[in-house]
RNA sequence: GCGCCUGUAGCUCAGUGGAUCAGAGCACCGGACUUCGGAUCCGGGUGUCGGGGGUUCGAAUCCCUCCAGGCGCGCCA
């Protein structure tokens, strides 16, 4: 990256200026500090304003405080220092002490040279390579379809799956299907499937209190009775009788996880049952194992974790006087199977907002079991409020109104579903308006970036229909794109990995959908002022193939990582 | 009561220590085409960046406080 070039520079800058003579003795000695951590708080940055240069660096204005020097005048001792290079044209002082870098038109050409050279690898970086890293995401209860309350993890897990590998990492993507048997959502799930089955019976049976009364319930119900006629009809009525019931419609409940996440475009690499765990004996394993060390014990009948010594408010229970474990005994076997038996170096939990308080529980009991904090990350993502005819709708999988995502998908699409979903950051409440996402599909701006990449392919189409001998790069000459839109693209196009790095860093996929806009328009500018197939112009609309196709390949990593396509035509 | 998230243009939201940083999209109004796709382009913004205080060379951005909204706070998951 040329930032990190310019970065070289002004290193070398300041370790020539800490060896200088002739100046006070303390500011060359932080500079060589200085110089050798080069704080993240000094920024190389492409200004907003572009008559502030290609790039520009706060550097002066940031040490001006720790050299105790001011700061323009630090900022003309380091770009005195700055050595002989072959991509700086010129460097200026400005404002109150930035150091605008004008780069050699030069460089934006190399630049499109480099992303055409290794189009799949433009934007990549080696950051993280050698570190294992999962994003454990969805996860939802295996009681029902995803639905739009609790679908907003599903795009967001995959782009920021997306964009970890792109920075290196290596990434597993799992969702952890909590079917353990002191689950109990599901003892209610399954009992609200046998009151259908009996209904369905005709026998009369009161539906319990707190029960799932959304229909695909009662289809569930219907299935059952197709499949094996009355033959559960004499199962008792207790959590034995949820138990078995839950047994009957665990596989179509995950097949249907399964087909929804597909729906929205997603793979998983594994998807972990919480039974695995129980078939193993492994919560009891690891509950023992706390007692035998001190950090659990017992009191009341029940087993408690030491959570309050690790950072939690209070104490947790693991085992319940019942003698069953909790949810938090079961995620601690989880977290031992991630940690230290498949060996993540990282875990990024996403989860709904109703997780929140669950945060700080949880990293105690990590911490409990010797995971370092820095090992596991948790993102929150906010509630998605789902609007029809101006009004919000209940959510809850309890009632019979839930919305599905896959009746989204069904209405809008995929592409447009997962833009919606990602544009957005994570921390910010999300108005999902049907209505207007409905009467919008032809205005969205999905639409917007997909057509920038559709008519690229239509300007290709047309030159392979013309005739238009498309030469290799080493025989076209860039540096004829001089235009201001063409410079303004490429420079859009040196900006992008950048943007990369930085959205994978932030955990903010939302940033994508934000650039893809502005290179698309970017793009649509530059195609209104420059014709691209000039046959007056041969050598010209050579190099302006070039530049398009370069547009292409950002377009197609940016909408690959969105998990969205690229269409040819539209 | 405590904790987390949010408060920016009519609406939905970016920007979370930099300079022309008061922004985008939508909506609304007015323009552009005998030429590579008009799902396009160009022009049109009088906003207490929720209020107040503080830190800083510099604050929408960091700290404190108040106000408003959302969501959590179980031997549920």
């Amino acid at each position: 990256m040329i930032q990190e070039q310019l970065r070289q520079l002004i290193h070398e800058a300041l370790t020539k200026m800490s060896s200088d003579n002739g100046s006070d003795v303390s500011a060359p000695l932080t500079a060589t500090k200085i110089a050798g951590d080069f704080p993240r708080s000094i920024e190389i940055e492409t200004p907003n304003n572009p008559e502030h240069g290609d790039f520009s660096t706060n550097i002066a204005l940031v040490l001006s405080g720790l050299l105790d020097a001011p700061p323009r005048q630090l900022a003309e001792r380091i770009v005195a220092n700055i050595p002989p290079n072959d991509i700086i044209e010129r460097v200026e002082v400005a404002g109150p002490g930035f150091i605008n870098f004008y780069l050699l038109p030069l460089w934006l050409h190399k630049v499109l040279e480099q992303c055409l050279t290794k189009p799949d690898r433009y934007g990549c970086s080696d950051y993280g390579t050698g570190q294992k890293v999962q994003v454990e995401f969805v996860s939802a209860n295996p009681v029902g379809p995803i639905h739009i309350g609790n679908a907003r993890g599903g795009p967001f897990g995959d782009a920021l799956a997306n964009l970890l590998a792109t920075i290196g990492y290596e990434v597993q993507r799992e969702y952890y299907v909590n079917d353990g048997p002191e689950n109990t959502q599901l003892k209610i799930f399954g009992a609200s499937v046998q009151a259908r089955y009996l209904q369905e019976l005709g026998i009369e049976t009161e539906f319990p209190a707190d029960g799932y009364q959304a229909d695909y319930v009662v289809d569930l119900a219907q299935r059952i009775v197709k499949q094996d006629g009355d033959a559960h009809a004499d199962v008792p009525a207790d959590e034995s009788g949820a138990l078995h019931f839950f047994s009957l419609v665990e596989e179509w409940m995950v097949e249907g996880l399964h087909e929804d996440c597909a729906a929205m475009g997603i793979e998983f690499d594994r998807w972990f049952r919480e039974t695995e765990l129980y078939e193993q004996d492994q919560v009891r394993q690891q509950v023992n194992g706390l007692l035998q060390s001190g950090t659990a014990y017992e009191k009341d009948d029940a087993v408690w974790l030491r959570a309050a010594e690790f950072g939690d408010e209070e104490d947790r229970v693991l085992i319940r006087r019942s003698g069953s474990p909790t949810y938090i005994a079961s995620d601690l076997a989880y977290a031992v199977d991630k940690f230290i038996k498949r060996e993540f170096d990282k875990v990024i939990y996403v989860w709904g907002p109703d997780h929140a308080g669950y945060v700080a529980r949880l990293q105690a009991a990590l911490a409990a079991i010797g995971v370092k904090k820095d090992q596991s990350e948790f993102i929150i993502y906010q509630t998605v409020r789902f609007l029809e005819g101006g009004e919000p709708l209940a959510l809850s999988k309890r009632q019979g109104n839930i919305i599905t995502i896959r009746e989204i998908i069904d209405d809008i699409g995929r592409d447009a579903t997962r833009f919606f979903f990602l544009m957005r950051s994570v921390d910010a409440h999300l108005d999902f308006d049907l209505d207007l996402a409905r009467q919008q599909s032809q205005e969205n701006p999905v639409y917007y970036v997909q057509y920038a990449h559709a008519r690229i392919c239509s300007i290709q189409r047309e030159a392979a229909k013309r005739g238009f001998e498309v030469l290799p790069l080493q025989q076209v000459d860039l540096s004829l794109l001089t235009h201001p839109d063409e410079l303004t693209l490429l420079r859009k196009i040196a900006d992008y990995p950048q943007l990369i790095q930085q959205a994978a860093l932030d955990r903010a996929p939302h940033r994508l959908p934000h650039f893809a806009g502005e290179l698309a328009q970017t793009f649509h500018q530059f195609y209104s002022t420059c014709r691209v197939l000039d046959p007056d112009q041969p050598a010209l609309s050579q190099a302006r193939l070039k530049l398009v196709q370069g547009t292409q390949m950002v377009l197609q990593n940016l909408l690959g990582l969105l998990g969205i396509t690229a269409p040819e035509q539209m």
